[in-house]
DNA sequence: TAGATTGTTAATCGATTAACAATC
DNA sequence: TAGATTGTTAATCGATTAACAATC
């Protein structure tokens, strides 16, 4: 909550188009990889999954980088959302965690490709450490603190079971992150200026399921009707 | 997009109240198990981490199922909550893509218990399938037909490659399912009446990432003002 | 009755969309 | 110049929040 001088409010871009900036980037990514060099807003709007007008107005936040009655770049387009992004240089990450999902965001191949580098695997069971999974050696816990200062790290991510996440972040928070993405099943509570983005895969079917059972209540409507 | 009557109007619920009522019901869950029999809308917002007028006017579309001055019996709310995502019985589930993720996915135990039932895995490649993950045999993904329709599974879950899942999310609506969670990095283009949602790792990732690179910039103004 | 807390109203805030003037 | 397409404005829509009357 910093009171913020002019110049800085004109870099302030809503958390809805910084959600999509990443689908953006990946469009033209796809775009460039298959030869493109020029596209329209309505061609990567369509390869994005949203509509025109709005990919016109989220880039407006960022600059004016296309030309009218031509459309837009790929690759300027695609280099200056990677710099608005921040993902031009490679981010060092910490997956704690490694069971089942841990093992999968370790070998994710998409992180690195994307701006982030994996540089340390945790887990607190001995059991665990000493293991190798995908080419990085599974490490206690307790060097977290080393590791974080070691490589400037700024972003974890936290793959444990719920009751462990809440003591995971506070350890992560202490030991200088303030970015953290939990996939454990609970709330958790971080000091000001700690960014939580939270995924929960229950929760998104669950989601569904609400749809799904509407849709079904809707069908019985109809044949009554 | 048909035309609703008055009685169905009335059960329409926002969608960002949807989105929340799962996280409501894990934490009326937690409250149970923890021996609570009644709680305020304060302290359950707590435990959601919303705050508590929220809360109240999500609530408010459901019905009216707390007590003025005495708050929610957290067991009936609970359940009440349950009956309105519709997981008050269990939805069958097909995962396809049984690479790392699909491995995570095939053992996540929350699945299970927040009522949804995994009745197969598959998969493409002939030497992943006759494998057993988490007691559940891989089977080839042309056998998708035979088990929706045996088992009216309307949601599917697809954890493949990027390049794949179009092609099996084609496949999964012809053969009847209507909701998609989709963890592969691709946008899904699907009929009207199909709901799609998305799961993107790198993408929850790049948000982080935009955010810490703000903090970064906001910290160099601090010190050179 | 006094204190507590819900359910709802109204105000505010933010996000989406359509339309079009600017301009290549 | 004529056609195409951006960047921006203004209108609409939906979500959040504060405040409080209703009521236990």
């Amino acid at each position: 909550m910093t009171a913020r001088t002019p110049s800085e409010t004109a870099r302030d871009i809503p958390e809805a188009t910084v959600a999509r900036l990443p689908v953006y980037l990946r469009a033209l990514t796809s775009l460039s990889e298959a030869g493109t060099s020029t596209c329209s807003s309505e061609a990567l709007a369509a390869s994005a999954g949203v509509n025109s007008a709005m990919l016109r107005k989220d880039l407006s936040y960022l600059g004016s980088y296309g030309t009218r009655g031509v459309g837009y770049d790929v690759d300027y387009l695609r280099y200056q959302i990677a710099r608005e992004i921040g993902v031009t240089q490679d981010w060092p990450v910490v997956i704690v965690g490694i069971g089942n999902l841990g093992h999968a965001l370790a070998n994710y191949s998409g992180f690195r490709s994307r701006g982030f580098r994996t540089v340390a695997l945790l887990d607190a069971d001995p059991a665990r450490t000493g293991e190798t999974v995908a080419g990085i050696d599974v490490r206690p816990f307790d060097d977290l603190e080393g590791i974080v200062a070691e490589h400037g790290v700024a972003i974890g991510v936290i793959a444990t079971p719920a009751p462990a996440a809440q003591a995971v972040a506070d350890r992560m928070v202490a030991a200088g992150i303030s970015s953290i993405l939990n996939f454990a099943a609970s709330v958790l509570t971080v000091p000001a200026g700690v960014d939580v983005r939270k995924v929960d895969l229950s929760i998104e079917l669950q989601i569904l399921a609400y749809h799904e059972q509407r849709k079904a209540q809707d069908q019985q409507q109809e044949e009554t009707a």
